[in-house]
Order: structure tokens, then sequence, then C-alpha cells
RNA sequence: GCCGAGGUGGCGGAACUGGUAGACGCACUGGACUCAAAAUCCAGCGUAGCUCAAACUACGUGCGGGUUCGACUCCCGCCCUCGGCACCA
């Protein structure tokens, strides 16, 4: 045995061993008692893991481990999101080329992984950019497609000069480009789209059944944005055409003054008359130009012209004004408003600009207010001016409103969405081809399934300049059209890279399946995912793309389930000082720095010991030494007792130690069902702390034997935390097979509490003594125990007891007057 | 502006369904060991008052109120920090 923990040699050799062995290898085919624990799969940039990475990872390993000695089989899987932008950026910069430098970084963060000692199953490993993972990629598409999922279309998408590429609207923060910050403009563009949207309802009803932390639930919801009202057709006035708006105050439809188009909405150039034709080209060229950030700023003042047409107001033929604004979105609902200025604030803003009408019809007393508004009212009430609804309430007017309209064909009740569809294409390089042809006599044809890959060409220029590079290469390009066999051209945008990881973890049990996408028989043994880990920026992405694709697999009848994550958590965020870590930034901490001073397991421990794991915190390494003394505390402990094993049977002392254990064994269950890891550490060290006394006090002949079990608890209970120490210190003692294989120990309840307790007494809820009762005192006794006391007599004096009970093992409560 | 999370010693952070606030650790101070230092082991450590000391008392979980025998925890009104959304009709 040596004196001091040489944590280099010793978590190298239990790393190799427990490769060699096989040790976290998982036979897929035995599935009884299954979990599937799953982190969020690595991006390998070329900033390689840093300490965001590790937090994700180890102490989700740890509970991995915790979970393997429960009895569980764990299924620990890890791989590569290796397609996307950095990789590309690289090459154009560098001239390195992408597979390469994907490659390269890659082996170098496997070694960095292997460094962690997580219980990965390594035969698992998956690759995104392998043709043997993104042939099953195109073959989703191909399956979206064949059910309609999958669509083309032009459409105006927000354009990144620097990335040169479209991006998502979920990539898009505050008009700036997510990966870049560069200002994102508008271009219109043909597209690919996944119809997510058929999706909206399902994906909300889905909320009901998983496991997830309430705030990203409600950041989903949010984002679907699902609001319920009515469309109400208003016909021009002079023309044939009806105008469909959208609105969720269909009790304010008497209210409408003035209908407002968004710029760009298909009407708008058939109904500007003569008059107004300049001002209203002006205008949509002055919103061409005006950049996306500022049109969304709510702060900005409403601005628009009128058309010079009107429309009809169908429930009372009242003659209004048509303008157009930006206002409006065209993105969203039919792209047109009926505008209500009394009881909505932006119409408001708009009607009290340009002069334009503002008639009240709800008002709190169902009377009309005397003075002006100064404000819109949006609040429930009494509707006026409004026919025959005079009097109603406008909680109960909004259906009768949407009955009455529906009755006359003018209206029906609608639900609508915020979610839009997702935009896949991007017109890059590095990312799996979009698998469809264009020939000029069939037209846009999909590539056979029997075909795929559509393997991406190494060949191509880099030129940045907005073209997607795959078109550089002719024997890319050009190819023949599977149905007719006559010359056709391929596809030649990339699908975005979230694509890649929506069915990622659908591939993680059967990595190596080269006839099909996943093997049903295994899914169905292995998922859904039963914990998965990762950050909540995911929320409104990867989150939800994945629910989608799942369903869209079930649906197609694949799997049978439709919730790909039973159980969610978040890590939280390390900062630095106070700053998010990035690399353009310059503040980002590297692991490997404390990998190598300190060793894994101290790394781990301080990791999760610094605090909240769902809340993250600055990074301050001035504790990890503490860490590290206190692993150096741990080992010396028991070797310490392994070289003098106790001999005798000292029994009162000992029952503290063992209390001791068996309430680090409970509360370590407990914490480490909710990912409360900091309490669970804390835990083991009062543990260890104890046992310290316990030798130091008791002479090694009258120790009691039995501390040696406690000395093996104490090794399991370890094991999650520090699993290359405990490991070693678990074969020293004399174990031949991993401790990872032994079970989680038990505790017991009747252990937890000692002979005598310490009780607080509370008077008129104020301590004012501490007193030592037996542990099987009645309550009566204990009571009568308290106010006896010299004490607690000062404080009755001439005051009559009103209310006396115990609060078990705590305190004697006490309420005089 | 809206939604969500959070504000606790010098610091990181504990506290289960309202029941002894500050577990555990860092830093600091003292003791033991040592010729000495480091390492180690042990002890102390919210603030203020009183005291040689022990004890005791008051105050104390962002601020101001409230409910309760009793509030970090529940209710009302504010302030600040962080995350998300942002003209969604």
């Amino acid at each position: 045995m040596q004196n001091e923990y040489q944590f280099e040699t010793i978590e190298k050799k239990w790393q190799k061993r427990w490769q060699d062995s096989g040790l976290y290898s998982v036979d897929i085919e035995k599935s009884d008692r299954k979990l599937y624990c799953l982190v969020m799969f690595l991006y390998p940039s070329g900033d390689k893991l840093h300490i965001g990475h590790w937090y994700n990872y180890a102490p989700t390993d740890s509970w991995a481990r915790f979970k393997r000695m429960q009895g569980y089989q764990v299924f620990e899987p890890m791989g590569y999101d290796a397609f996307g932008l950095p990789a590309e950026n690289y090459a154009i910069k560098k001239g390195v080329h992408p597979k390469k430098s994907t490659e390269n970084n890659i082996r170098f963060i496997r070694e960095q992984l292997k460094a962690l000692g997580a219980m990965y199953d390594w035969d698992k490993e998956i690759n995104t950019s392998d043709p043997g993972y993104y042939k099953w990629t195109q073959w989703m598409f191909l399956q979206l497609y064949k059910h309609n999922l999958a669509y083309r279309k032009k459409a105006a998408v927000n354009w990144c000069p620097s990335c040169t590429t479209v991006l998502a609207n979920e990539q898009v923060i505050e008009g700036q480009c997510e990966r870049c910050e560069s200002e994102v403009e508008t271009r219109d563009l043909e597209q690919w789209f996944f119809k997510i949207t058929d999706y909206s309802e399902r994906l909300l009803e889905g909320h009901d059944r998983i496991d997830w932390p309430e705030k990203t639930i409600t950041m989903q919801k949010n984002w679907i944005g699902k609001s319920t009202g009515a469309l109400i057709g208003f016909p021009l006035a002079d023309a044939d055409d009806i105008i469909q708006v959208f609105t969720t105050r269909p009790d304010t439809v008497y209210g409408v003054t003035y209908m407002v188009l968004a710029p760009e909405h298909p009407l708008v150039a058939k109904i500007t008359t003569a008059a107004h034709q300049q001002d209203v080209k002006a205008y949509i060229e002055r919103t061409r130009r005006t950049k996306e950030i500022d049109r969304l700023s709510t702060e900005r003042e409403k601005t628009g012209v009128f058309t010079g047409s009107y429309c009809l107001n169908p429930v009372n033929n009242k003659r209004v004004e048509i303008w157009i604004a930006d206002y409006v979105l065209v993105t969203y609902g039919t792209g047109a408003v009926m505008a209500v200025p009394a009881h909505d604030q932006r119409d408001f803003e708009f009607a009290t600009r340009y002069g334009l009408e503002i008639i009240q019809v709800i008002s709190p007393h169902g009377k009309p207010t005397s003075e002006a508004l100064e404000c819109a009212f949006e609040d429930p009430g009494i509707m006026i001016h409004s026919g025959t609804f005079d009097g109603t309430p406008s909680v109960q007017g909004k259906q009768a409103v949407i009955d009455y309209l529906q009755q006359n064909g003018w209206g029906e009740a609608k639900i609508n969405f915020r979610l839009r569809d997702w935009l896949i294409s991007r017109q890059r390089y590095w990312g799996a081809p979009i698998p469809i042809v264009y020939c000029d006599t069939c037209g846009e044809t999909p590539v056979p399934e029997k075909d795929l890959p559509v393997l991406l060409p190494d060949q191509v220029e880099f030129s940045g300049q907005g073209q997607s590079p795959l078109s550089t290469n002719p024997d890319f390009v050009n190819t023949t059209c599977p149905t007719c066999g006559g010359p056709a051209r391929r596809e030649v945008d990339t699908m975005d890279t979230f694509v890649c990881s929506s069915w990622y973890f659908l591939r993680f049990p059967n990595p190596h399946l080269s006839d099909k996408a996943f093997d049903p028989e295994i899914i169905k043994k292995w998922l859904p995912v039963d914990q998965y880990v990762g950050g909540s920026e995911h929320a409104n992405m990867h989150l939800l793309y994945a629910r989608f694709f799942t369903k869209a697999l079930y649906d197609f009848g694949y799997i049978n389930f439709d919730e790909p994550f039973t159980r969610l958590v978040h890590q939280g965020i390390i900062t630095n000082a106070g700053a998010k870590m990035s690399k353009s930034r310059g503040n980002v901490v590297n692991p490997d720095v404390y990998v190598e001073k300190y060793g894994a397991d101290t790394f781990r421990v301080y990791m999760m010991f610094m605090g909240s794991y769902e809340e993250g915190g600055d990074w301050n390494d001035e504790g990890i030494i503490g860490i590290n003394k206190w692993i150096k505390r741990v080992w010396r402990l028991i070797h310490q007792i392994n070289d003098q094993p106790p001999q005798g049977n000292e029994n009162d002392r000992f029952k503290i130690v063992l209390r001791q254990m068996h309430y680090a064994i409970k509360m370590i269950g407990i914490d480490m069902e909710r990912f409360h890891f900091n309490t669970c550490i804390s835990r083991i060290m009062e543990l260890i702390n104890e046992m310290y006394l316990y030798i130091q006090d008791v002479p090694v002949a009258e120790q009691n034997a039995t501390l040696i079990d406690v000395m093996h608890t104490l090794v399991k209970l370890l094991a999650p935390f520090t699993p290359h120490l405990a490991e070693e210190v678990w074969h020293e003692l004399g174990n031949s097979s991993s401790v990872f294989d032994v079970s989680w120990p038990e505790y017991d309840e009747e252990q937890l509490t000692l002979d005598t307790i310490q009780m607080g007494v509370q008077i008129n809820g104020k301590i004012r003594a501490q007193m030592q009762f037996s542990a099987d005192a009645s309550d009566q006794e204990i009571i009568e125990a308290t106010t006896a006391d010299d004490k607690v007599q000062k404080y009755m004096e001439g005051k009559k007891i009103v209310k006396s009970f115990v609060v078990k093992n705590k305190l004697v409560i006490l309420v005089v007057k």
C-alpha cells in the first residue's frame, strides 16, 4: 500500500482495464432493467472539450454509475455531431479539408473524453459525418418527403452574409446570426422545409407525458404559440376579393375602424389605387431596406400608408380604410389584421398617429367612457356599440360572435400557431446532401432509397460567396434521373445539422447496421431515452426537432413511442467572472490543465461540489485544491484502517459512525435522484469526518471490528463520484470483481436515530433551551420534563400554557400567555 | 414590455411537505506534531452587546408590509441579477 494517492497511474490503469474487460459494453440483446442514459453528443469544433462539456458529462456519468450499482443495465453512449459550419469555416480560412480537421478534432477529443473516466460504451460510438450514418439521415428525409412532410418553396428567408447561408428562425437571435452575430438579411430563395407545423398540437399534447423541467416545457409552449380565435373575411368594397384576418378578439369586431395588411401581403398590389401607388411603393421599398432587427423592435414608432381602398366590416357593413404597415407580419396568421384601436394597444398607437377613428366596443361597466381613451382597454368587459350583442360580457361574446359569423358565412373559429415550418436547406458543404434530383422532364425527384447515400464529394471549392460549394463539382451535380434516366441535376444544398441530431438517439443502440437506420426490435427494447442531460439552450431547437422526428416516425409505424426523452435535466452554465465562456471572448477555461494537475476524480468531485447542478455558477478554482486534499484524506483514512484493522467491540462511539453511514446512504439515494450532487458529496464528507474522529479517539484494540464493513460501504458510496480511486481501493481490500458490479448499499431506518436526542425548546416561537431526551420518551414525558426545567420556568412565570406539542426529534413547542 | 429562475456569513453553497438558519467546503485564526517549515490531525469561525471566561441578550436569509405560537419557506407591494421571448393580432 502506498502512502500517497498516485492519481496519474491509478486513473490510467483503471481506464485501460475497464476498456479491456469491456465492463461498460452493454449487451443490447438483454434489456431487462434497462436504463438509457444519454448526454447531448459532441459538436467537435476546434475548441476541444471545455468546462461546459465536463460539467455536462462527468456528473451525469456519476449518476449513471449510481444507477448501475442500483441494478440497472445502464447504456451510456457517446458520439459526434460532426457536420457543421465551424469545420467548413476553418477550411476556408486555413485550407484544411473539413473531413481532415473533423477527423483530427475527433481523435483529440476522444482522448479527452477517455480521461474523464466515464462509462461510455465505445463500441457504440457514432459520427454523423460518416456516410454510414448520413445515409440514414438522408433516408429520414425521404420518409418525411414520402409523407408530405418535406417540401420546397420560395420563401423570404434569414440570410447570414458572413456564414453565407440561410438560417432557421431558431438560429436568429435578435436579428443576428446565432453563430457569428452578423446582422441577418432577408432573401427570397427556393428552400426545403420540414412541416413541423403539422405537429403543433401534438407537440403541445406530449408535454403532459414527459418529465421535463417546467421552464423548458413553457419555452416550447411559448415558441409553438397556440392562440384561439376566429378567421373573419372582410370583403373589398369595390372589388371581388376578401381579406381574411385572424383575431383572438372576435368580440371586438364592431370596433374595427381600419384594416392593416403586411407590406408583403399578396393583395397589396391589386388594391392599391393609382393615387396611392407612389406612396405604397416607396413604403414597401423602405420596409425591405429596414434591417430585420429594427423592424422587430417594439420601441419603434409604428408607420404605415393608406392604399386608397376600402373593405366592408361584415357585421355592420361599415366601410373601413385599408392600410399597409410593417407592424403586421406576413409570416403570422393571414398577414392581415383587423384594427380595433380602442382595444389593442398597437392599433391604438397607430390610429393616434394617423388620426384614425377609435370606437369603444368593450367597457368595464357597460357604458361608454366619457373622456377620450388614453390607451387601449384590453381587459374583458361588457360589449357596447355592438348591435344585438350589447350588454354581453366580452368573455362570452367571443364565442357568440364566432357563432354569428359562422351562421352568416363571414367567418369561423380558428386556432393559430406561432410555430413555423423548419427550414433545413443550407448553402454549405459540410452537411448531409439533400437526396433530391431535378430532371427537366420529371421535375423534382427523390433519390431512391437503394441509391443512398448520396455521397458528399471531396472535391469542391469553398468560395464563401453564398453559392453552395457542391455546385462547383460537376461530377456531383450532373446525374441521371432515377425515373426516366435522362440528364438531371442534384440538389446542391445540404441539410441543417439539427437534422442529423434529430434521430441519433435511435442509432446509438445499433450503430453498425448497414441495411437500416435502426432495428425496430432493439429500439422497442431500449427506447425511449430514460434520462437525457444537456443544455437548456436547445429547448426550441434540437429538443423540439427530435420530438417532431419521433412523432413522425411513430406515425410512419417505425417505432412504438412518440416522445424520445422520458426525463430531461439541464445542467447549468459555468461562467467565467460572470461572463459566458466563449472562444471569441477568450475566457474559456481548459479542463485538461486541472485533470493533469489533480486528476479526473478530483475534477469530477469539484464540479459536482461547486453548487447546484441545474443552476451552474461562476468558475473559480480556489476550492479545487481543497477537494484534492480531501481525496487524499479519503485515501489515507482507508489505508489507515486497513493497515491497523479494528479489533474490539466498542459500541457507544461506534453507533454515531454507524448512524452517519446510514444517513449518508439514505440521503445520497434521495439526492442523486434529484441531481443534487453537491449535497451527496457533503454527506460522504460527514461520514469520513466521523470515521476519522472514531479511529483517533478510540484505541485500535477497542475499535469495533465492524468498522471494516463501514469502510466497504464507504468505498461503494464513493464509487460513482471517484470511480478510479474507489475501484483501486476496492481491489486493494481484496475484492476481485469491479466495485461497479456490486450493489448499492441499503440503509436501515432504525439506525438513523440515536439513543438520546437533543431537542430545542421553543417558547412563543423562540428557542430558549436545549434538552436531552431518550429516543423512546413519549411526547407527554418530554413536555412534562420540559416544563419542569428551571430555564424554561423562567419564561413561564405568571403565564399559562395555551398549547404544547413535540416536533419529532427536533423541537418542543410551548405557547404561553 | 411579457414569461421563467434566483437574491442566505469574507467566499461557494445547505435547509425534506412552515418547525433549532448557515450543513458541507474554501479562506482565516488557534492548538498538536516538527529544531523549523510544509504536509497532516484537532478546534474555533454570522453581526453586535455584556463578560476574564462560560453563559446570556438583541439583531440577522434583497427591501417594506401581512398571516402564524413560529416564516429563507406562505400572501401583498417593490428593488436587483440571470435566462427565454419579443409588434404573434
